[in-house]
RNA sequence: GCGCCCUUAGCUCAGCCGGAUAGAGCGUCUGACUACGAAUCAGAAGGUCGCAGGUUCGAAUCCUGCAGGGCGCGCCA
């Protein structure tokens, strides 16, 4: 309706530069947007303000011109035009044109404001934590994040890659495998030296009682670095499941786990993806030799300063890891790839921009910096000690509030807004709770549309999208709705389809912006716009026309509740 | 010191491709269950949008400077 509106009013500013009433040296973009305040009708534009100065007249004169040209142009189409203000064009759609929402929404279903496909194909790579522990909220948030973003982008249009880089080479790796050696050795009973900068984390113990339970001590007598080899794939095997565990265990897959020895590996020719990347650098002339290690130089892109790629020992940094990564993501043929990262490594952005413009694909690279997350319980912090290893881990998190309220309370704020996760709250079931206020929206459909078939409320073998789909309002029974304007109950009906349109247009902003927490935002206003429409309007009501158009309209809403909650991995729950 | 993010109601936050009287939840105060789920709804009170300039017909929104808070600045990963 948007588009259409705004061809229709640069064509009626044409036509008035045309005949000459308008002057103007060139066609100014025609802005059509919704008001806020419902009063100024569905749609409003502000050309006539934006043309004022250069036309030389009054903003309310060339609005009273558009104005009446348009009611002519938007006959059927619009009830009123009107101007208001300082020379807004305010638009109030015809009764029939609002309602059919209800119909385009029942006849598309889920796939209800989704975009036109794209064919751009994006990569989404997300998590990505070192398999060398358990997930901590941090990664859940982030986990939430990425998936949520990937199922908007598919919905607005984009296909989309999941990914998970899985860092499994390198120095971490090796003081984890110490670690868990000397947890080992100890449940052995012998004495043991645990690392400086180990992991003190008590699943280390349990990663270690599992080999000591299945292997029994014959690792004692090996030599530390036999030992540690060994451990060390035990252990990170455990890690692995445990990662891939928790996140599918909320909803949260990946197409690829993308291991970093890979790139560590020579291939056919003996060379390594490390090797090549760099290569590609050196043939682009950003490298350079100093000091017996070698740089890339990243400030010809804007960094703070140039960057090791090489150590003087010969040992590659992650860096030059990151760089063959990521030279490998754009080899497979992504138009764009976007990398989430967490609050702590936003320091790393420039370099990578850099390398990625190097490698010659200049901004196909958006990095989005997830902020933490503050567990709270009751109002209080609960703290966490990274030296003795005691946190609350994400899992623990997930099996204390359950993945709804979990996935919810970290999409809620925007991204780059920490989020104050109060595990107390997000338990309760209370009006409190958004999540639940959403959900409960949904179930109280679902739970009309069972009275509605004539079965009781409570009857759980009612199928309540077979109910739907048996409800018959065409544009007859549609037309009842906001029938009777200025009343509540008109009002409530006009409210809610007014607020069902917006659906499409916030799943475009907020894949535009990589932005989630709008579509939550959105589900709880339209929750609170059913919800008064709830109250102001019995549903199921005697007269067979009425009744199949309010109960259409309840059912978009569901329709749309669900999409919502889906975009955030979210459930749709039919009773509570 | 440099870079990024943040600063809006008592609290937690939306609103930010510039628009009309700045919104929601919680908290406080009033009301509404003999109708489809009260996990709900209706209403009241509550704000120099951190400060100062600038751009504009118009700024919470864009630009500059300043102040306060968070994070990051390794030949670690």
């Amino acid at each position: 309706m948007r588009d259409t509106l705004t061809a229709v009013i640069t064509e009626t500013v044409e036509s008035l530069i045309a005949d000459g009433r308008l002057r103007l040296a060139s066609v100014p973009d025609v802005h059509v947007e919704r008001p806020r305040d419902p009063s100024h009708g569905d749609w409003s534009t502000n050309v006539a303000l934006v043309s004022a100065k250069s036309a030389g007249m009054v903003p309310r004169d060339i609005a009273a011109m558009l104005a009446a040209e348009l009611r002519q142009r938007l006959a059927g189409v619009a009830e009123a035009i009107e101007i208001a203000g300082p020379g807004f064009i305010n638009v109030r759609l015809a009764r029939d044109v609002v309602a059919d929402v209800v119909t385009r929404i029942r006849d598309e279903g889920d796939s209800f404001g989704a975009g036109e496909r794209t064919g751009k194909l994006v990569q989404v790579e997300f998590v990505s934590a070192n398999p060398v522990g358990p997930l901590h909220v941090g990664h859940g948030r982030w986990a939430a994040l990425g998936d949520s973003i990937a199922r908007i982008l598919e919905h607005a249009g984009d296909d989309v890659q999941r990914e998970f880089y899985v860092n499994d080479a390198g120095v971490q790796m090796d003081i984890f495998a110490a670690s868990v050696s000397a947890r080992y050795l100890e449940l052995c009973g012998v004495e043991a030296e645990f690392p400086e900068d180990g992991y003190r984390g008590t699943y280390i113990i349990d990663i270690a009682r599992e080999i000591f339970d299945a292997e029994g001590t014959c690792w004692i007598e090996a030599t530390a670095e036999n030992r540690e080899a060994h451990f060390k794939e035990q252990a990170y095997t455990a890690v692995l499941e445990h990662l891939k565990r928790v996140l599918s265990g909320m909803g949260v897959g990946f197409d690829v786990w993308f291991s970093e020895r890979t790139l560590h590996a020579a291939g056919a020719d003996g060379v390594t993806a490390i090797e090549r990347g760099i290569a590609r650098l050196r043939e682009a002339g950003y490298l350079y030799e100093q000091d017996g290690a070698l740089w890339f130089r990243s400030t010809d892109f804007g960094d703070d300063k140039d960057r090791v790629l090489k150590k003087a020992d010969g040992s590659y940094t992650y860096f030059a890891a990151d760089i063959a990564y990521h030279a490998d993501k754009y080899d497979r043929g992504f138009d764009l790839v976007i990398d989430i990262w967490g609050a702590d490594h936003h320091g790393y952005v420039k370099r990578m921009e850099a390398a990625v413009a190097a490698l010659g694909h200049p901004g196909k690279l958006e990095v989005i910096i997830g902020q933490l997350v503050n567990l709270f319980r009751n109002g209080e912090v609960v703290r966490m000690s990274k030296r003795t290893g005691e946190m609350v881990t994400f899992e623990d998190l997930l099996d204390e509030v359950g993945v709804d309220a979990a996935r919810y309370f970290f999409l809620r704020r925007s991204t780059d807004q920490p989020v104050d996760f109060d595990i107390a709250l997000a338990k309760e079931r209370s009006s409190e709770n958004p999540v639940y206020y959403v959900q409960y929206a949904h179930a109280r459909i679902c739970s009309i549309l069972r009275k509605a078939s004539g079965a009781d409320t409570a009857d759980e073998s009612v199928d309540v999208a077979a109910v739907a789909e048996g409800i018959a309002a065409g544009p007859a029974e549609l037309a009842l709705l906001g029938s009777e304007p200025g009343t509540l109950a008109g009002e409530a009906e006009l409210g809610l389809l007014r607020k069902l349109a917006e659906f499409p247009e916030v799943v475009a902003i907020a894949a535009r912006q990589r932005a989630p927490h709008k579509l939550a935002t959105y589900a709880e206003d339209l929750a609170a716009t059913f919800h008064g429409f709830y109250t102001h309007c019995q549903v199921v009501v005697d007269d067979p026309a009425l009744r199949n158009a309010r109960l259409a309209l309840a059912d978009a809403s569901r329709i749309v509740l669900a999409r919502a909650l889906g975009l955030l991995g979210v459930t749709a729950p039919e009773r509570m």
